[in-house]
DNA sequence: TTGAAAGCGATACCAC
DNA sequence: GTGGTATCGCTTTCAA
């Protein structure tokens, strides 16, 4: 029934070491002013009990509880497909080694939640690393206003109160479609993401940045909204092709709509790369595995959660919080989707 | 600098409500020797103070943490290529909704971090998750010689003293495997999983009931032991046709070999279904976006953390960890890759 | 049924 | 430097 063994305390050590509470205390926190001596004994003390803080008891004194808590509003699609979630996390608890500092995961699902979640936010984590790509998010203001700590994964369309860390979506975007370009591609057509999320405004204006840089003209009717899933890709390879069919390559915003959209090329027996080249975005394992390779934007969502935690840390640590922004930088990684097009 | 808001306390509650912190305190925790009218009193002042008790205060008196946490062996690509993790998650913490539990993530790396980890829950989870494949993880065995409750992800090869819930692997691998015989296949071979793994173990002898209900010969010379990635699929597939020509379909234990194994086939010019028919084992994500589409064998990870929340939850409320097993189904999702062989 | 009071195990302030 | 001690917010006897 009872679910702790007995473990030792303070007072305890303090008696084996023939010393008191308070100096115990001092010892385990690394306080300088106690003597050598003293504190060679009183670790051995420790040592031999196998003495560890009662978290709970420390808490209480201190106000603290020595852990962050990672938000995912549990609707993200974006989040959940793939790797990324898992990336993140394996990122974040990286950058948490050694602190100990402990990772609480609270997935909110209904907006009934947000205040369950809130409240339970104020006043168990000492920071928070919120992942919600839903720009209008009620927590990130609350976040804001509140006076715990808080990194946001991605940048906030709206509010720029918060310090946020995001990849670079506008310059992998970018780049991306200025390599369909220097490929001698000249009707680029995307499916981007969802206007209401900003790594779909952000690619989307990338792309744009990609066709001025190569002296392409811009054409809404080469955009098609997608969802950032694979069904939309199809749909959006559909509609794009349906409407100009002299469309030669399709920069799409996720990995998924990537593979939709050539699956709907190949329906239409148009060959990837030479007919329309592809580049998708995520850079994702699905990437390798498809026929011909995905040519992919890499984002590097692990170092993402290790720069958020580092981010979090100074902030609990008292930095002042000035809403800053740390922008990772993402790559283009070439595959045979986009590969010999002008070459062949 | 201070994290925490000011937050009202017991006794705050107990002077609005004209009464007494112990009182207060049997309203919270639901005693029944209170009386209606006082209850109501309190639950009043509770309301307008927007009270919720310190959880340090009470962690420090109960000994409990009400937190469980959720131990993953950072070692697992299999865990954590794929929906699997996120999936996991998912399920856990939905089935934590409601139950003012908190999961908390904890992923050891190396193994010098087992003791830091294994000190860690001793003193600050209530009850364990461990995702560990490798079957001779010592945390196993310490957790089952431990206090502490403890519940596995997946069948533990060697000690049966935990608790766990494992989808029914083998079940799975011999409906598949039935399923290419029923299709007409008779030279049947298997890039299967790593042998030091309870899930590649399994899928492994599903196989060879499958041949055997099927009433075909079991052949080591038609298996070939992979790690679960998607190169060693394609090694597994080179030398299963090297070895045998015939071979007239795979039977993979993931889905990754699985697409290995395809993409050695089209190199080698096997027309899949109809030369080779392929079927992969997770029913991830990535089996809908391959060409052709991927049979495979769904397992409900959701499920399964679901599960094991269920379990550990029995656990902390005091039920005798009688070391039981839960098992759930899994079945087979037909795609091309193994459709219309026989009637083609 | 209700209230007073004794801890739970640490931290930190205050003398020495 | 070191030791006593009040204190954190709650649960839980023990009396009343």
């Amino acid at each position: 029934m009872d679910v702790q063994e007995k473990r030792p305390t303070l007072e305890q050590v303090a008696e084996v070491a023939g010393t008191s509470r308070a100096t115990v205390s001092r010892v385990i926190n690394h306080s300088p002013k106690v003597s050598a001596p003293v504190r060679e004994t009183v670790e051995r003390a420790i040592a031999q009990l196998g003495y560890t803080p009662n978290r709970a008891a420390r808490s209480l004194v201190t106000r603290r509880t020595n852990s962050v808590g990672l938000v995912v509003a549990e609707s993200e699609q974006r989040v959940f497909g793939e790797p990324f979630f898992a990336d993140l996390v394996r990122g974040v608890s990286t950058a948490l080694d050694g602190t100990d500092v402990q990772l609480v995961l609270l997935l909110n699902r209904s907006d009934q939640d947000r205040s369950r979640v809130q409240e339970f936010l104020a006043s168990h984590v000492d920071g928070v690393l919120l992942v919600s790509s839903r720009t209008e998010d009620p927590l990130i203001e609350q976040l804001a206003t509140g006076s715990i700590p808080a990194v946001l994964a991605g940048r906030p369309l709206h509010t720029a109160q918060l310090p946020y860390v995001d990849v670079d979506n506008v310059g992998g975007a970018r780049q991306a479609v200025g390599h369909l370009a220097e490929l001698g591609c000249t009707r680029i057509a995307t499916v981007t993401g969802p206007q209401d999320m900003v790594a779909g405004v952000d690619r989307l204006a990338g792309y744009r940045q990609g066709l001025e840089a190569a002296g392409l003209p811009f054409d809404d009717e080469l955009v098609f909204e997608g969802d950032f899933g694979g069904d939309s890709g199809e749909q959006g390879a559909a509609q794009l092709l349906d409407r100009h069919g002299d469309v030669d390559a399709i920069f799409a915003a996720s990995d998924l709509m990537a593979i939709g959209t050539m699956q709907e090329l190949k329906r239409r027996g148009r060959r990837v790369p030479d007919d329309v080249a592809v580049v998708g975005f995520d850079d994702s394992v699905i990437a390798t595995t498809t026929q011909p390779g995905l040519s992919s934007v890499h984002q590097a969502v692990g170092e993402l959660g290790r720069q958020m935690i580092e981010r979090l840390l100074e902030l609990m640590g008292g930095s002042t919080p000035v809403p800053n922004a740390t922008i990772l930088p993402t790559h283009l990684v070439v595959r045979e989707s986009s590969r010999g097009v002008a070459e062949g």
